[in-house]
DNA sequence: CCTACCGATCGGTAGG
DNA sequence: CCTACCGATCGGTAGG
Protein backbone atom coordinates (compact mmCIF):
# COMPACT_ATOMS: atom_id res chain seq x y z
CA UNK A 1 0.00 0.00 0.00
CA UNK A 2 3.04 2.11 0.99
CA UNK A 3 3.82 2.24 -2.48
CA UNK A 4 0.45 2.87 -4.43
CA UNK A 5 -0.11 5.90 -2.05
CA UNK A 6 3.93 7.10 -2.93
CA UNK A 7 2.63 6.18 -7.02
CA UNK A 8 -0.58 7.99 -7.03
CA UNK A 9 0.83 10.75 -4.90
CA UNK A 10 3.41 11.42 -7.07
CA UNK A 11 1.09 11.61 -10.22
CA UNK A 12 -0.97 13.73 -8.30
CA UNK A 13 1.75 16.52 -7.22
CA UNK A 14 3.29 16.56 -11.10
CA UNK A 15 -0.34 17.28 -11.68
CA UNK A 16 -1.93 20.03 -9.71
CA UNK A 17 1.14 20.36 -7.43
CA UNK A 18 2.28 20.32 -3.65
CA UNK A 19 -0.69 23.19 -2.11
CA UNK A 20 -3.13 21.83 -4.84
CA UNK A 21 -3.27 18.44 -3.92
CA UNK A 22 -5.11 17.59 -0.82
CA UNK A 23 -4.95 14.01 1.17
CA UNK A 24 -8.48 12.91 0.70
CA UNK A 25 -7.24 13.22 -2.90
CA UNK A 26 -4.79 11.10 -2.83
CA UNK A 27 -6.51 8.76 -0.60
CA UNK A 28 -9.49 8.32 -2.48
CA UNK A 29 -6.84 7.46 -5.66
CA UNK A 30 -5.78 4.18 -3.63
CA UNK A 31 -9.33 3.32 -2.51
CA UNK A 32 -8.19 4.10 1.46
CA UNK A 33 -9.80 6.86 3.95
CA UNK A 34 -7.55 10.01 4.60
CA UNK A 35 -6.64 9.15 8.19
CA UNK A 36 -5.80 5.77 6.99
CA UNK A 37 -3.08 7.34 4.81
CA UNK A 38 -1.55 9.11 7.94
CA UNK A 39 -0.70 5.90 9.06
CA UNK A 40 1.15 4.86 6.24
CA UNK A 41 3.31 9.10 6.35
CA UNK A 42 2.85 10.92 9.60
CA UNK A 43 1.95 14.03 7.61
CA UNK A 44 1.69 15.76 4.02
CA UNK A 45 5.29 16.78 4.43
CA UNK A 46 6.44 13.65 5.31
CA UNK A 47 4.57 12.44 2.07
CA UNK A 48 6.42 14.89 0.22
CA UNK A 49 9.88 14.56 1.10
CA UNK A 50 9.13 10.29 0.17
CA UNK A 51 7.94 10.88 -2.78
CA UNK A 52 11.14 13.06 -3.77
CA UNK A 53 13.33 10.70 -2.51
CA UNK A 54 11.63 7.75 -4.39
CA UNK A 55 12.31 9.64 -7.87
CA UNK A 56 15.68 10.05 -6.55
CA UNK A 57 16.35 6.56 -5.88
CA UNK A 58 14.81 5.46 -9.19
CA UNK A 59 17.73 8.12 -10.71
CA UNK A 60 20.47 6.36 -8.90
CA UNK A 61 19.38 3.41 -10.17
CA UNK A 62 20.53 5.07 -13.50
CA UNK A 63 23.67 6.91 -12.11
CA UNK A 64 25.93 4.07 -12.73
CA UNK A 65 25.21 3.74 -16.59
CA UNK A 66 24.99 7.77 -16.55
CA UNK A 67 28.56 7.76 -14.91
CA UNK A 68 30.17 5.20 -17.12
CA UNK A 69 28.96 7.08 -20.47
CA UNK A 70 30.62 10.08 -19.14
CA UNK A 71 33.53 8.41 -18.26
CA UNK A 72 34.43 6.43 -21.17
CA UNK A 73 35.31 7.52 -25.15
CA UNK A 74 31.64 7.41 -25.50
CA UNK A 75 29.99 10.82 -27.11
CA UNK A 76 28.72 13.15 -24.48
CA UNK A 77 25.64 12.16 -26.92
CA UNK A 78 24.77 8.92 -24.69
CA UNK A 79 25.12 10.82 -21.65
CA UNK A 80 21.99 12.73 -23.10
CA UNK A 81 20.36 10.01 -24.64
CA UNK A 82 20.20 8.35 -20.66
CA UNK A 83 19.09 11.44 -19.30
CA UNK A 84 16.24 11.77 -21.44
CA UNK A 85 15.70 8.12 -21.19
CA UNK A 86 15.41 8.60 -17.43
CA UNK A 87 12.65 11.34 -17.82
CA UNK A 88 10.93 9.71 -20.38
CA UNK A 89 10.08 6.88 -18.48
CA UNK A 90 8.03 8.60 -16.68
CA UNK A 91 6.91 12.45 -17.57
CA UNK A 92 5.93 13.05 -13.55
CA UNK A 93 9.88 13.20 -13.13
CA UNK A 94 9.84 16.06 -14.90
CA UNK A 95 7.07 18.06 -14.02
CA UNK A 96 8.27 16.95 -9.58
CA UNK A 97 11.30 17.94 -10.44
CA UNK A 98 10.22 21.49 -11.63
CA UNK A 99 7.50 22.43 -9.46
CA UNK A 100 10.21 21.83 -6.81
CA UNK A 101 12.70 24.21 -8.47
CA UNK A 102 9.96 26.65 -8.42
CA UNK A 103 8.50 26.24 -4.46
CA UNK A 104 11.68 25.11 -2.89
CA UNK A 105 14.85 26.38 -4.37
CA UNK A 106 16.98 26.36 -2.03
CA UNK A 107 15.85 22.44 -0.69
CA UNK A 108 16.37 21.11 -4.49
CA UNK A 109 19.81 23.47 -4.40
CA UNK A 110 21.07 20.98 -2.01
CA UNK A 111 19.70 18.01 -3.29
CA UNK A 112 21.15 19.14 -7.26
CA UNK A 113 24.37 19.63 -4.85
CA UNK A 114 25.26 16.66 -3.51
CA UNK A 115 23.54 13.87 -6.39
CA UNK A 116 23.99 16.15 -9.88
CA UNK A 117 27.28 17.66 -8.88
CA UNK A 118 29.20 14.72 -8.94
CA UNK A 119 28.24 13.30 -12.32
CA UNK A 120 28.16 17.11 -13.95
CA UNK A 121 31.97 17.49 -12.86
CA UNK A 122 32.96 14.30 -14.86
CA UNK A 123 31.01 15.30 -17.81
CA UNK A 124 32.79 19.03 -18.07
CA UNK A 125 36.27 16.93 -17.35
CA UNK A 126 35.42 15.55 -21.05
CA UNK A 127 34.28 18.74 -22.49
CA UNK A 128 37.82 20.09 -21.17
CA UNK A 129 39.51 17.26 -22.97
CA UNK A 130 37.56 17.50 -25.90
CA UNK A 131 38.90 21.48 -25.57
CA UNK A 132 42.05 20.00 -25.15
CA UNK A 133 42.47 18.25 -28.14
CA UNK A 134 40.54 20.70 -30.39
CA UNK A 135 37.27 18.66 -31.07
CA UNK A 136 34.81 21.13 -28.62
CA UNK A 137 35.05 24.78 -28.88
CA UNK A 138 37.00 26.48 -27.37
CA UNK A 139 34.59 29.33 -25.78
CA UNK A 140 32.04 26.72 -23.98
CA UNK A 141 32.19 26.86 -20.57
CA UNK A 142 31.06 23.57 -19.52
CA UNK A 143 29.23 23.91 -16.46
CA UNK A 144 26.74 26.68 -18.02
CA UNK A 145 26.77 23.93 -21.29
CA UNK A 146 25.90 21.00 -18.57
CA UNK A 147 23.09 23.59 -16.42
CA UNK A 148 21.31 24.59 -19.78
CA UNK A 149 21.63 20.84 -21.13
CA UNK A 150 20.07 19.82 -17.88
CA UNK A 151 17.49 22.51 -18.33
CA UNK A 152 16.22 21.68 -21.59
CA UNK A 153 15.68 18.48 -20.54
CA UNK A 154 13.68 18.69 -17.55
CA UNK A 155 12.11 22.27 -18.31
CA UNK A 156 11.52 20.29 -22.42
CA UNK A 157 9.68 17.26 -21.10
CA UNK A 158 7.21 19.09 -18.56
CA UNK A 159 6.25 21.99 -20.75
CA UNK A 160 6.23 20.43 -23.65
CA UNK A 161 1.92 19.84 -23.88
CA UNK A 162 1.91 24.02 -23.94
CA UNK A 163 5.29 24.79 -26.24
CA UNK A 164 4.88 21.80 -28.54
CA UNK A 165 1.70 23.72 -30.39
CA UNK A 166 4.31 25.56 -32.44
CA UNK A 167 4.77 22.78 -33.77
CA UNK A 168 1.75 21.92 -35.67
CA UNK A 169 1.92 18.47 -35.43
CA UNK A 170 0.48 15.31 -33.89
CA UNK A 171 1.66 14.78 -29.95
CA UNK A 172 3.98 12.07 -30.68
CA UNK A 173 5.39 13.21 -34.11
CA UNK A 174 5.91 16.75 -32.10
CA UNK A 175 7.95 15.25 -29.24
CA UNK A 176 10.12 13.16 -31.79
CA UNK A 177 11.04 16.08 -33.09
CA UNK A 178 11.69 18.24 -30.23
CA UNK A 179 14.02 15.08 -28.49
CA UNK A 180 15.97 14.65 -32.00
CA UNK A 181 16.14 18.56 -32.63
CA UNK A 182 17.39 19.18 -28.60
CA UNK A 183 20.48 16.06 -29.22
CA UNK A 184 21.14 18.20 -32.23
CA UNK A 185 21.66 21.22 -31.18
CA UNK A 186 23.26 20.10 -27.83
CA UNK A 187 25.94 18.41 -30.44
CA UNK A 188 25.72 21.40 -32.46
CA UNK A 189 26.21 23.66 -29.62
CA UNK A 190 29.62 21.64 -28.19
CA UNK A 191 31.67 20.38 -31.24
CA UNK A 192 33.71 21.73 -33.72
CA UNK A 193 32.69 20.21 -37.12
CA UNK A 194 35.20 18.26 -38.66
CA UNK A 195 36.62 17.04 -35.61
CA UNK A 196 37.54 13.55 -34.61
CA UNK A 197 34.26 11.39 -33.52
CA UNK A 198 31.83 14.46 -33.91
CA UNK A 199 29.19 12.28 -35.86
CA UNK A 200 25.77 14.11 -34.86
CA UNK A 201 23.13 12.35 -32.86
CA UNK A 202 20.14 12.43 -35.63
CA UNK A 203 22.81 11.44 -38.65
CA UNK A 204 23.94 14.21 -40.80
CA UNK B 1 -4.46 50.18 -6.01
CA UNK B 2 -5.44 48.01 -8.50
CA UNK B 3 -2.09 48.35 -10.10
CA UNK B 4 -0.62 47.19 -6.46
CA UNK B 5 -2.74 44.72 -6.39
CA UNK B 6 -2.03 43.11 -9.59
CA UNK B 7 1.98 43.30 -8.73
CA UNK B 8 1.32 42.20 -5.10
CA UNK B 9 -0.43 39.13 -6.87
CA UNK B 10 2.60 38.46 -9.40
CA UNK B 11 4.79 38.49 -7.34
CA UNK B 12 3.36 36.18 -4.76
CA UNK B 13 2.13 33.69 -7.22
CA UNK B 14 5.54 33.53 -8.98
CA UNK B 15 6.95 32.94 -5.92
CA UNK B 16 4.79 30.57 -4.23
CA UNK B 17 2.13 29.52 -6.68
CA UNK B 18 -1.81 30.14 -7.36
CA UNK B 19 -2.63 27.64 -4.94
CA UNK B 20 -0.41 28.36 -2.31
CA UNK B 21 -1.50 32.11 -1.86
CA UNK B 22 -4.22 33.44 -0.34
CA UNK B 23 -6.49 36.44 -0.82
CA UNK B 24 -5.85 37.60 2.80
CA UNK B 25 -1.61 37.42 1.99
CA UNK B 26 -1.99 38.93 -0.86
CA UNK B 27 -4.21 41.77 0.71
CA UNK B 28 -2.01 42.30 3.34
CA UNK B 29 0.42 42.70 0.86
CA UNK B 30 -1.05 46.07 -0.10
CA UNK B 31 -2.14 47.01 3.18
CA UNK B 32 -6.02 46.43 2.70
CA UNK B 33 -8.41 43.17 4.40
CA UNK B 34 -9.37 40.58 2.28
CA UNK B 35 -13.12 41.62 1.14
CA UNK B 36 -11.66 45.01 0.09
CA UNK B 37 -9.54 43.40 -2.62
CA UNK B 38 -12.93 40.92 -3.55
CA UNK B 39 -14.21 44.70 -4.49
CA UNK B 40 -11.77 45.11 -7.10
CA UNK B 41 -11.01 41.82 -8.62
CA UNK B 42 -14.94 39.69 -8.17
CA UNK B 43 -12.76 36.22 -7.52
CA UNK B 44 -9.27 34.84 -7.14
CA UNK B 45 -9.96 33.38 -10.29
CA UNK B 46 -10.08 36.78 -12.06
CA UNK B 47 -7.41 37.78 -10.16
CA UNK B 48 -5.19 35.07 -11.75
CA UNK B 49 -6.04 35.91 -15.18
CA UNK B 50 -5.93 39.69 -14.39
CA UNK B 51 -2.26 38.90 -13.20
CA UNK B 52 -1.80 37.23 -16.53
CA UNK B 53 -3.19 39.44 -18.74
CA UNK B 54 -1.00 42.21 -17.38
CA UNK B 55 2.07 40.43 -18.26
CA UNK B 56 0.84 39.69 -21.77
CA UNK B 57 0.52 43.22 -22.33
CA UNK B 58 3.70 43.90 -21.14
CA UNK B 59 4.95 41.44 -23.45
CA UNK B 60 2.91 43.04 -26.29
CA UNK B 61 4.79 45.75 -25.83
CA UNK B 62 8.46 44.68 -26.73
CA UNK B 63 6.68 42.65 -29.63
CA UNK B 64 7.65 45.34 -32.11
CA UNK B 65 11.06 45.51 -31.46
CA UNK B 66 11.15 41.62 -31.39
CA UNK B 67 9.53 41.32 -34.92
CA UNK B 68 12.12 43.85 -36.23
CA UNK B 69 14.63 41.96 -35.25
CA UNK B 70 13.68 38.89 -36.79
CA UNK B 71 12.32 40.44 -39.60
CA UNK B 72 15.43 42.39 -40.71
CA UNK B 73 18.90 41.62 -41.52
CA UNK B 74 20.27 41.80 -38.34
CA UNK B 75 21.04 38.39 -36.09
CA UNK B 76 18.62 36.15 -34.70
CA UNK B 77 20.89 37.07 -31.39
CA UNK B 78 19.00 39.86 -31.28
CA UNK B 79 15.65 38.59 -31.44
CA UNK B 80 16.92 36.08 -28.13
CA UNK B 81 18.36 39.20 -26.40
CA UNK B 82 15.63 40.81 -26.82
CA UNK B 83 13.53 37.90 -25.48
CA UNK B 84 16.12 37.52 -22.54
CA UNK B 85 15.55 41.03 -21.54
CA UNK B 86 12.43 40.84 -21.28
CA UNK B 87 12.34 37.93 -18.86
CA UNK B 88 15.58 39.45 -16.83
CA UNK B 89 13.91 42.54 -16.77
CA UNK B 90 11.62 40.68 -14.09
CA UNK B 91 12.12 37.16 -13.01
CA UNK B 92 8.67 37.16 -11.53
CA UNK B 93 7.51 36.76 -15.44
CA UNK B 94 9.32 33.41 -16.07
CA UNK B 95 8.32 31.54 -12.77
CA UNK B 96 4.75 32.20 -13.68
CA UNK B 97 4.80 31.14 -16.61
CA UNK B 98 6.38 28.19 -16.05
CA UNK B 99 3.76 27.75 -13.64
CA UNK B 100 1.36 27.64 -15.95
CA UNK B 101 2.46 25.65 -18.14
CA UNK B 102 2.59 23.08 -15.35
CA UNK B 103 -0.52 23.60 -13.82
CA UNK B 104 -3.24 24.61 -16.72
CA UNK B 105 -1.18 23.57 -19.92
CA UNK B 106 -4.34 23.44 -22.27
CA UNK B 107 -4.98 27.08 -21.30
CA UNK B 108 -1.46 28.52 -22.07
CA UNK B 109 -1.50 26.55 -25.03
CA UNK B 110 -4.45 28.79 -26.53
CA UNK B 111 -2.02 31.82 -25.42
CA UNK B 112 0.77 30.46 -26.80
CA UNK B 113 -0.78 30.14 -29.75
CA UNK B 114 -2.72 33.54 -29.66
CA UNK B 115 0.36 35.69 -29.00
CA UNK B 116 3.32 33.39 -29.89
CA UNK B 117 2.93 31.50 -32.69
CA UNK B 118 2.89 34.48 -34.87
CA UNK B 119 6.91 35.92 -34.34
CA UNK B 120 8.17 32.31 -34.09
CA UNK B 121 6.75 31.40 -37.63
CA UNK B 122 8.57 34.93 -38.30
CA UNK B 123 11.61 33.60 -37.17
CA UNK B 124 11.56 30.47 -38.59
CA UNK B 125 11.31 31.94 -42.03
CA UNK B 126 14.36 33.79 -41.17
CA UNK B 127 16.08 30.05 -40.20
CA UNK B 128 15.04 28.67 -43.45
CA UNK B 129 16.40 31.58 -45.74
CA UNK B 130 19.57 31.02 -43.58
CA UNK B 131 19.37 27.69 -44.63
CA UNK B 132 18.71 28.09 -48.00
CA UNK B 133 22.15 29.96 -48.47
CA UNK B 134 24.11 27.67 -46.58
CA UNK B 135 24.76 29.63 -43.55
CA UNK B 136 22.60 27.60 -41.29
CA UNK B 137 23.12 24.21 -40.68
CA UNK B 138 20.78 22.21 -42.98
CA UNK B 139 19.61 19.54 -40.92
CA UNK B 140 17.68 22.11 -38.05
CA UNK B 141 14.42 21.55 -37.36
CA UNK B 142 13.47 25.77 -37.60
CA UNK B 143 10.39 25.03 -34.94
CA UNK B 144 12.06 22.63 -32.79
CA UNK B 145 14.79 24.88 -32.22
CA UNK B 146 12.57 28.00 -31.46
CA UNK B 147 10.50 25.65 -28.90
CA UNK B 148 13.99 24.64 -27.07
CA UNK B 149 15.00 28.77 -27.47
CA UNK B 150 12.26 29.59 -25.79
CA UNK B 151 12.61 26.61 -23.13
CA UNK B 152 15.53 27.79 -22.64
CA UNK B 153 15.74 31.60 -21.68
CA UNK B 154 12.24 31.43 -19.63
CA UNK B 155 13.17 27.88 -17.79
CA UNK B 156 16.54 28.93 -17.26
CA UNK B 157 15.84 32.49 -15.49
CA UNK B 158 13.19 30.25 -13.87
CA UNK B 159 15.72 27.61 -12.17
CA UNK B 160 19.20 29.01 -12.27
CA UNK B 161 18.70 29.14 -8.17
CA UNK B 162 18.31 25.63 -7.72
CA UNK B 163 20.97 24.87 -11.00
CA UNK B 164 23.01 28.00 -10.46
CA UNK B 165 25.12 26.01 -8.00
CA UNK B 166 26.43 23.85 -10.23
CA UNK B 167 28.56 26.51 -11.53
CA UNK B 168 29.70 27.38 -7.81
CA UNK B 169 29.92 30.62 -8.13
CA UNK B 170 28.34 33.87 -6.85
CA UNK B 171 24.89 34.67 -8.22
CA UNK B 172 25.53 37.61 -10.33
CA UNK B 173 28.39 35.95 -11.78
CA UNK B 174 27.05 32.69 -12.22
CA UNK B 175 23.53 34.19 -13.91
CA UNK B 176 26.10 36.47 -16.26
CA UNK B 177 28.18 33.09 -17.24
CA UNK B 178 25.06 31.04 -17.72
CA UNK B 179 23.12 33.99 -20.52
CA UNK B 180 26.79 34.18 -22.27
CA UNK B 181 27.08 30.30 -22.68
CA UNK B 182 22.95 30.19 -23.54
CA UNK B 183 23.65 32.54 -26.47
CA UNK B 184 27.01 30.81 -27.69
CA UNK B 185 25.08 27.41 -27.70
CA UNK B 186 21.56 28.67 -29.27
CA UNK B 187 24.45 30.87 -32.14
CA UNK B 188 26.38 27.38 -32.54
CA UNK B 189 23.32 25.07 -32.66
CA UNK B 190 22.60 27.29 -35.57
CA UNK B 191 24.98 28.75 -37.40
CA UNK B 192 27.33 27.18 -39.44
CA UNK B 193 30.90 28.23 -38.83
CA UNK B 194 32.60 30.24 -41.67
CA UNK B 195 28.97 31.52 -42.91
CA UNK B 196 28.58 35.08 -43.56
CA UNK B 197 27.75 36.81 -40.37
CA UNK B 198 27.72 34.24 -37.88
CA UNK B 199 29.84 36.01 -35.78
CA UNK B 200 28.97 34.83 -31.83
CA UNK B 201 27.62 36.73 -29.85
CA UNK B 202 29.86 36.50 -26.87
CA UNK B 203 32.82 37.43 -29.18
CA UNK B 204 34.83 34.33 -30.23
C1' DC C 1 -7.74 0.18 8.17
C1' DC C 2 -12.21 2.94 9.84
C1' DT C 3 -15.68 6.76 11.92
C1' DA C 4 -15.94 10.84 14.22
C1' DC C 5 -14.17 14.95 15.13
C1' DC C 6 -10.77 19.04 15.96
C1' DG C 7 -9.20 24.02 15.08
C1' DA C 8 -7.57 26.74 11.35
C1' DT C 9 -7.95 28.67 7.11
C1' DC C 10 -9.83 28.98 2.72
C1' DG C 11 -12.70 31.88 -0.95
C1' DG C 12 -16.47 34.59 -0.86
C1' DT C 13 -20.84 37.46 0.89
C1' DA C 14 -23.75 40.85 3.62
C1' DG C 15 -24.17 45.13 4.93
C1' DG C 16 -22.62 49.37 5.84
C1' DC D 1 -12.64 50.60 2.14
C1' DC D 2 -14.23 48.01 6.70
C1' DT D 3 -16.28 44.32 10.36
C1' DA D 4 -18.65 40.33 10.82
C1' DC D 5 -19.76 36.20 9.18
C1' DC D 6 -20.82 32.04 5.91
C1' DG D 7 -20.12 27.00 4.44
C1' DA D 8 -16.52 24.13 2.77
C1' DT D 9 -12.34 22.10 3.06
C1' DC D 10 -7.87 21.73 4.80
C1' DG D 11 -4.18 18.80 7.61
C1' DG D 12 -4.22 16.18 11.47
C1' DT D 13 -5.87 13.47 15.99
C1' DA D 14 -8.57 10.26 19.08
C1' DG D 15 -9.94 6.03 19.66
C1' DG D 16 -11.04 1.76 18.27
Amino acid sequence: MRDRILKAATHLFAKQGFDGTSLSEIASAVEIKKPSLLYHFRSKAELRVAVLASMLDHFKAVLPELLAAAASQEQLASVLRALVGFFRADRDRARLLLREALDRPEELRGLVHEHVTPWVRMVEERIRQGQADGSIHAHADPAAYCVHAIQLVVGGLASADSLGVLLDDDPEAAEARLTEELLRMLHRGLYRPGAEGERPPGGE
